[in-house]
DNA sequence: CACATCATCGAACGGTGTTCTATCGTACTT
DNA sequence: AAGTACGATAGAACACCGTTCGATGATGTG
């Protein structure tokens, strides 16, 4: 079964006692440290001083850990969130909440592919998930307009997230290639490519290389919540 | 050692022959039967009928496999959207094109996540990225904007196949619950949420309930689109 | 002190990607 | 026609993964 709420942390000398922060803690630390592939069981279990299988009385399985990891690092990031002064308008409002979630993807890249997961099962994600929301009711729309903003919202920020939080290839993470150059190989080759056949690629080659994430974010969520704006003031005339 | 002689009498095994065409064939024959995890060596070993190792002349390792049977589809999805009629508004092009993309991401749940993935290595990504920009130079933009732009687009249809890519948890894949039950049952744990706490997603909770995805990405699309619409017609006037 | 329960752990199981080495089959050379 | 080089195949083994099982230390209660 899982374990509860109690916590009894008198320090055993021989045998290692967790306690379920600590093991989201550390879980935590090794996701931030090298992304989702360091997160095992014996890793995990190292780190904590103790064995492989206790990990497993206070998680049901890896799915379970990464959720509640999650759902962790989401109760810190909702704190934030719900921490924000507020202004008189929801728009610029759920731009600024927008921000703070990128901003906390971009400090853990592998949050991205895990936002979505169960927003049902994960209750800070609910609440994250609620305090969007509430920004869209102070806009005249229909509850699906409402509905739909928030769920494009959080799509841009997913979308952004994913392209970010994908790790280099091989290369990179050997530390053989920098990151830089294997950028300007791909731009490098972009260049050469016929002009006629991708008079695209070659009007934007120059923009890409040296592209901040954060200016392409925010141009994406600028057109949607532009999009929103036009939606709320037509329905509001 | 004993084989010499019984090579055509004696019909021992077989070797088996196979070709890049038919690795990736069966390759995404097994994502699309279910999903990335299905995809394993020794399965589709077993499907081109010869031995583990063999794949491994084909493909450096499994990333490059992903990346190729990705490729390999999105080069049909590519003949598709050059296929498109096209018309003289750039913007409604580029919207027939995204919902291309989205109703091929629906058929392959498991393209979603592999969308992305390294755009410079895989032609047919690159070629499908070129027909979406061309789009954009029809328009009064700058070089910046129309980047930009593209990515918005793109970041809308990976943030919806991410979220319609992931996979039920493991009661809905063992067959134990429905997926309507599934889904049936957040809905209704929303419901029980207390109103005052939670305003937005009682606002929402029909609307989530029995909600169409297709309907949830066209409305995302759309509010990018009218953004860019925006966007075009102020630097143009 | 006995006991039930909590919490921990080593060892093992089945599965995965990957590598090593040996081999077959064919096309070309001589 | 025999020999050879090489493209292509394959079995066995390795290291690692998530997960399970059974045993056992620790703890508070009667």
């Amino acid at each position: 079964m899982a374990a509860r709420l109690q916590n009894r942390s008198t320090p055993g000398r021989r045998r290692a006692s967790h306690s379920m922060e600590s093991v989201l803690t550390e879980a935590v630390a090794l996701l931030d440290e090298a992304g989702e592939p360091a997160l095992t069981f014996r890793a995990l279990a190292q780190r904590l001083g103790g064995g492989v299988a206790s990990i497993y009385w206070y998680v049901a399985n890896k799915d379970e850990l990464l959720d509640l990891a999650t759902d962790h690092v989401i109760g810190s990031l909702l704190s934030d969130v719900e921490a924000l002064p507020g202004s008189d308008d929801p728009i610029d409002d759920l731009r600024t909440m927008a921000l703070v979630l990128f901003d906390a993807i971009v400090a853990r890249p592998w949050l991205g592919a895990y936002f979505m997961r169960n927003t049902n099962a994960q209750s800070n994600s609910l609440r994250l998930y609620e305090r969007l929301g509430a920004q869209t009711l102070r806009l005249d729309l229909t509850a699906r307009q409402r509905f739909h903003a928030v769920s494009a919202i959080i799509g841009v920020v997913v979308g952004s997230a994913v392209d970010l939080g994908q790790e280099p290839p091989q290369e990179v993470l050997d530390g053989k290639v920098g990151r830089d150059e294997y950028l300007g190989r791909a731009v490098q080759a972009w260049r050469e490519l016929d002009p006629a056949g991708y008079p695209f690629v070659h009007e934007i080659v120059d923009e890409f290389d040296g592209h901040d994430d954060a200016d392409q974010f925010r141009s994406a969520l600028d057109l949607t919540l532009a999009g929103l704006r036009l939606q709320a003031g037509k329905a509001g005339a």
